[in-house]
DNA sequence: TCCTGATCTCAACGTCTGTTGAATCCGAGT
DNA sequence: ACTCGGATTCAACAGACGTTGAGATCAGGA
């Protein structure tokens, strides 16, 4: 009831707005729960509570309003060393006690489970998501170890991490979801650290 | 040349017509490799050379046609014991070449991927997807080990599987893809191996 | 031979989509 | 005080979508 003016208005409104930010959470929040092909526009800017043509205007595309709220919150080149520095003992531990720790903290926004849901079917989520799993983090991993065939190790450990999260966040089986973390993390770091450290010939 | 009167003609065409199994053929073609939402009724019923209208006469819903489509080209009650039967020994291995070799022999059309493809922001999808992997494959899989929390240990399968599906054929990871198929039956056979016997507490 | 019912196409509907253009409003710099 | 330009909304477009109803055509049984 702060407004004095009847419903809605045109023009600038008081104050900072904060407008575009609020329309980057919409995003990502639409983007990860329901992928590109599914949220809309109208819907995003509904949510934050803003005409459509103002996302157009701020962000001229649906698939430019795609990579800005994909973008990932917080830089691999930061927290990678802190996870490989301790050395090969624990690295896949760690790493998966690193991801699961951020799934849980990003909640419903998780420009993660956002890339895969739109992966799936859209050649250019799927190779964001390549390129981030890729050269953002495994290949610092893989560089990290020492190693024959350091990106098949790589993309192994990738199948791992997106099958947990495609496991867990997206077709929520039951006893996966419901797992306490430490019981996960010693079972998919002992995953991941043969798939870093183990041979790979047949047999 | 054949068709002798001009071109596209109304009523029933002559012959057998077999046009319900074209679209379904188009239907597991489309969805495999674009999912629920994406793909469209317009473009299966393109591809089975066929009206619109003609898919909703046999299928009456988008939703049916998609039920009807994803059904799976073979029965799990058939092909589990044949993997399960020759003991515990391997077990891990011939889960993995069996998956290996059939996502190789069906290809494009594959129930598998379209089921991932759409239980992505499509909840129904992801039940149906859930419920063949769990009752269809791995309980039977968890009922035949003997080991505590079987259906824990079918859920960390399910993410490998999952996990291998997406990184194979959706995300293409080059590396992966590539891969000899031996090596992958090897390493992710062991992985699944261990997810059917280890201890799964922590420490 | 005629009738019935399944197969098939055409045209259209209502809705939702991303996107556009113009019009308004207002904060900030001069 | 006065402009300028960014923020914001409204109304509309053109295309695609799933779905519908009516009609045409033909195979097979009576």
């Amino acid at each position: 009831m702060t407004d004095t003016r009847g419903s809605a208005r045109r023009g600038r409104r008081p104050g900072d707005s904060g407008t575009r930010e609020a329309i980057l959470d919409a995003a990502r929040g639409r983007f990860s729960s329901e992928g590109f092909r599914s949220a809309t526009v109208r819907a995003i800017a509904g949510d934050a509570g803003v005409d459509p043509s103002l996302v157009m205007h701020f962000f001229g595309t649906k698939q430019a309003l795609f990579v800005a709220a994909m973008e990932f919150p917080i830089n691999p080149a930061d927290v990678v060393p802190h996870i490989v520095g301790p050395g090969i003992d624990g690295l896949g531990e760690r790493l998966v006690r690193f991801l699961l720790g951020l799934v849980d903290e990003l909640g419903e926004a998780n420009p993660m489970l956002g890339l895969v849901r739109s992966a799936v079917g859209h050649p250019d989520a799927a190779r964001m998501m390549r390129e981030f799993l890729g050269e953002a983090i495994l290949d610092r991993v893989a560089a990290a170890i020492e190693a024959d065939r350091p990106r098949l190790r790589a993309d192994l450990c990738a199948s791992q991490i997106v099958g947990i999260l495609m496991a867990r966040q997206i077709l929520a089986l039951p006893e996966l979801a419901a797992a306490d973390r430490e019981t996960l993390v010693g079972v998919y770091g002992r995953t991941i650290q043969r798939y870093l450290t183990e041979p790979l010939d047949p047999r």
